[in-house]
RNA sequence: GCGGAUGUGGCUCAGUGGUAGAGCAUCACCUUGCCAAGGUGAGGGUCGCGGGUUCGAAUCCCGUCAUCCGCUCCA
């Protein structure tokens, strides 16, 4: 059964070296987490999961790394700088914060007439430095809000050195940076955060096409990866939550403990951003179709991820408590490819020769997969150590093994183990894992 | 940012004015040897931080930081 709430993910991210929060030993610091020895293995592989099926597995899209600060001309011409701000207002009546564009459909619960307003205040999501050596000289910069405009800016570099042409996908990991004015839920929303995107460039016409196979195609990865589908949905955004660059939008959401959360939007960003790009710049950001002797601004497809509150919702979902030999036990159930280790090497006893061996078996298999090696205390123990980090697999080295040269598998979801020679260990854990 | 609640070892908590405790966890040794066994011992907290009241503050007051819930926002 899934986590009932946040805090048993907490408590477990904490106590096992997952997730911590920032700067901790100054009293904190708020809306920012640190991955700790588990949390950034599992973050590492949930990108690298979304990578896998985003762009390995296919043959029309790219990977890039854009950079996160920009000049002002490109949040100018994104309309994030006009549009990626509100003006808020405060009640001093009823206590209640308005979006100052929202107040005439918005009554306090008391009525209009008795709330007092504040005056407007611009919250603006974006983070602005400065650049250059002297504080104050020179110019503004800001922490990009979305990693989406590194694809709009590169459209046409990577057009030129791909050999790619639409319809056809640039995609994105990396950090993004929003001021939040409420962070919260854990790493659900933080100031600081990780998309996994893609600007997915078609033919206008194909637009609504790409819309719904995106919507669809993202949906199954959760699947695949191990979310229930009862706890996942599509939801499509009404007109009036769309932003400013969309005319369509539908959001995967999760069932967080605190309600339907959301995961990824695919959103169709038409030809709004090359539009305005090329406005902006002068430049052109179009595409000459030879086949029809058509040129067109391509319109965009967007599936956007966060990549923290996603593994967040692999946790939820992973975790599990239920009973062995009349003990409880918390298990993650996470797909082999989001666990942080993927075996654990164990010495059934720190005593006689076994640890060379087992050594030795670590030094084998850890040079294709992560794994853990762990030699104190009781067995039983260690792989309740291991369930909790969701390690789906344990090779025991016992005495038995230095004599007929065969180790125990145990998997993480059945006390069942296989005996194997360690001569065909590797292939054999490659066979269970699946790659 | 505003309103409400909360903040004691890594985790969960007890302690409500007389100078810190428990269980679990961690480490060492012994024992055990395939699913959180047992024994002995050890390390670890100026009670979020700062100030005030008091002979004396984890305990009362103020400020601040952080967390949770709500308003709002989004990947």
């Amino acid at each position: 059964m899934p986590a009932k709430d946040l805090d048993q993910i907490v408590n477990l991210c904490k106590r096992r070296g997952f997730v911590f929060p920032s700067a901790e030993i100054y009293g904190g610091f708020r809306s920012s987490y640190d991955y700790g020895p588990l949390g950034s293995l599992m973050l590492r592989n949930v990108k690298e999961a979304w990578v896998r099926t985003m762009v390995q597995q296919r043959d029309d899209t790219v990977l890039i790394d854009a950079a996160i600060l920009g000049p002002p001309q490109v949040f100018e011409a994104s309309g994030h700088l006009e549009n990626f701000s509100d003006p808020l207002v405060d009640c001093t009546v009823c206590k209640r914060r308005f979006r100052e564009d929202h107040i005439e459909t918005r009554d306090c619960p008391q009525g209009m007439k008795g709330c007092a307003f504040t005056e407007s205040r611009a919250f603006n999501l974006m983070f602005k430095t400065t650049a250059g050596p002297v504080e104050g000289s020179g110019a503004d910069v800001y922490l990009r809000p979305e990693t989406a405009q590194g694809m709009f800016l590169n459209f046409s570099n990577v057009l030129q050195t791909s050999r790619k042409r639409p319809p056809f996908g640039i995609a994105q990991v990396g950090k993004s940076f929003r001021n939040e004015i409420t962070p919260g839920n854990f790493i659900f929303r933080t100031r600081e955060f990780e998309q996994m995107e893609m600007e997915f460039f078609v033919p206008p016409a194909d637009g609504p096409k790409w819309y719904e196979y995106w919507c669809k195609a993202r949906l199954d990865w959760y699947i695949e990866l191990g979310i229930p589908a009862e706890m996942l949905r599509i939801r499509a955004h009404d007109a009036d939550e769309l932003s400013h660059y969309s005319a369509g939008t539908s959001d995967v959401e999760f069932l967080f403990p605190w309600g339907w959360g959301e995961l990824e939007g695919i959103a169709q960003r038409t030809d709004f951003d090359l539009t305005q790009h090329a406005k902006a710049s002068g430049q052109k950001l179009d595409f000459f179709d030879q086949a029809t002797n058509e040129r067109y601004v391509p319109y965009v497809v967007e599936p956007a991820a966060g990549a923290n509150r996603t593994m967040a919702a692999f946790l939820l979902a992973a975790y599990d408590e239920d009973v062995v030999n009349d003990e409880p036990r918390t298990v993650l159930r996470l797909h082999p490819r989001l666990a942080p280790y993927k075996v654990a090497i164990l010495p059934l006893s720190k005593k006689d020769n076994l640890t060379p061996l087992a050594r030795e078996i670590y030094g084998t298999l850890s040079q294709r997969y992560m794994c853990d090696y762990d030699e104190t205390q009781a067995i039983g123990r260690r792989y309740r150590r291991q369930d909790e980090i969701g390690t789906p697999l344990c090779v025991t080295v016992d005495f038995d093994s230095l004599e007929d040269n065969a180790v125990t598998i145990r998997h993480r979801d059945s006390t069942e183990q296989v005996r194997v020679p360690i001569a065909s260990l590797l292939s054999e854990v490659t066979s269970i894992l699946g790659f």
